[in-house]
RNA sequence: GGAGGAGUGUCCGAGUGGUUAAAGGAGACGGACUGUAAAUCCGUUCGCUAUGCGUACGCUGGUUCGAAUCCAGCCUCCUCCA
């Protein structure tokens, strides 16, 4: 890996960001030259982002922190095509009000990490409807249809394998990397954006825009992409069983996001510090030397830090306190996750099955009572074994809750209103 | 339009008339061991007012004592030909 002269290539190299680029000096002259744009793009199809776009979240963090201008673009109009290539039902179109509430949620997240405005290196939010949506068909053949090459199309591994194989390839898809290189142009006409990042899976997109920038006549533009992120044991980042580890605290508590990092495996601590934090390099190598049980402080560094870059250092801090009390003192911190009972319906007693399906530990009282059976729950960190219990006041401790524990890692505080 | 193939539980995938809530695997959850890690081992994995009942193998009907399995029609997907 050569030495870097911009501070935005350092810093990505030197944390482990880079993937590939596509013309390494030419970017390096230009990032150390002036102040550029660059811009990732996001899908709409969520009302929020998870962890699995944090790396390219990042990517666009240390390109403002380095002094240049970053977009994130929502790709409004690309989602109302439906994305083909996840051949199975996500092929779902979303409605317009539907796009726009999420585009908001997703610019809420965003906006932890960047600083919008129009002035300077302040965060731009595009949004490709803005050009897609009005597209006129044969004006697109005639302006941007002639610059781009089928053969070159057809070259591409995940085309040439469909091909090879004799796999059905419809149009539309096929189009869809079309509409993916005409953001890269459209971008670089509208803002001077010289530089897409992404994801390793998006190079092929990515150089279609460079290309066709260069046939539109746009200055040289750049790519550079992130390798694909997974656990050490090879599983997608930001996936749990409850599903994505959602950036906003609507979708996922900020204790809940806390304990994602904090989880995170022995081999992955460096690594996942070195991207998702911005601790600087020294501090990391100290952590990551830290060997056996000594990593668990590393990884509550990690977790805390990572939070803090999302939720806030306050909210972040909050979170490791009520792990610590939770799990180093065995309490009840009163910060856990609560749900809410009737202070009546605790006087006659609440059946325990209903109980663990009110705080959504399980999704049934059939999965509710197999817990029972294996022993997974607790109240008040005493093991449950009969299921037709009932929690009463009686159960209330001290603090005036109640502890409802499935595992070890799981705890719900039961309050009475 | 023609020919052929496929649609099974969260996913993959077996099952071609009978005790099949459906083999096996993955994933997930719980337990043991640990360090709130990984690996390993064990258990669980449709719902319910539960030794019973209800739903379930693309959809709708039919044959049968009995169907995921047979028949008919329909829908969807894929491949090839036009």
């Amino acid at each position: 890996m050569s030495a870097f002269k911009s501070d935005f290539l350092r810093t990505l190299s030197e944390r482990g960001f880079i993937h590939q680029i596509s013309d390494e000096t030419g970017l390096d002259d230009l990032l150390s030259k002036e102040m550029a744009t660059s811009y990732i793009g996001f899908d709409a199809t969520a009302s929020s982002l998870h962890a699995g776009s944090l790396v390219q979240i990042m990517l666009l963090y240390w390109f403002q922190q380095t002094g240049h201008r970053p977009i994130a673009l929502m790709g409004g109009g690309t989602t109302m095509v439906g994305d083909p290539s996840g051949k199975d039902e996500s092929r779902q179109m979303l409605t317009v009000e539907r796009i726009e509430q999420n585009k908001s949620g997703i610019k809420k997240v965003f906006s932890k990490f960047l600083e919008f405005g129009d002035n300077g290196n302040q965060a731009i939010m595009a949004d490709n409807a803005d050009w897609l949506l009005s597209l006129n068909y044969v004006e697109f053949l005639r302006d941007v249809g002639r610059h781009l090459s089928v053969n070159q199309m057809l070259a591409r591994d995940s085309v040439k394998l469909r091909l090879e194989r004799e796999q059905h390839l419809s149009f539309l898809e096929f189009n869809y990397m079309c509409l993916q290189a005409y953001d890269f142009a459209e971008l670089a006409r509208r803002y001077d954006c010289r530089l897409q990042m992404g994801g390793s899976d998006q190079w092929g997109n990515i150089v279609s825009g460079v290309d066709l920038g260069r046939r539109m006549g746009t200055p040289d533009l750049f790519a550079l992409t992130t390798p694909l992120l997974t656990t050490s044991s090879g599983a997608k980042m930001g996936k749990t069983a409850d599903g994505a580890v959602w950036l906003s605290e609507e979708n996922l508590p900020v204790y809940d996001y806390w304990q994602y990092w904090r989880n995170a495996e022995d081999a992955d601590v460096g690594r996942f510090m070195r991207l998702f934090t911005t601790l600087s390099l020294d501090e990391i190598a100290r952590y990551e030397a830290l060997e056996g049980a000594e990593l668990n402080e590393a990884k509550k560094v990690l977790a805390t830090e990572a939070t803090a870059m999302v939720h806030g250092r306050e909210a972040a801090e909050q979170a490791a306190e009520t792990a610590r009390k939770t799990f180093e003192e065995g309490q009840a911190a009163d910060t856990l996750p609560s749900v809410s009972v009737k202070q009546s319906d605790l006087e006659t007693g609440i059946g325990l099955l209903s109980l663990i399906v009110q705080s959504g530990l399980a999704n049934s009282n059939g999965e509710a009572r197999r817990h029972v059976k294996g022993g997974a729950i607790k109240i008040n960190d005493a093991a449950v074994s009969d299921e037709r219990m009932t929690v009463t006041n009686d159960q209330l401790n001290d603090d005036g809750v109640v502890k409802l524990s499935l595992g070890k890692k799981k705890h719900f505080l039961i309050k009475p209103e």
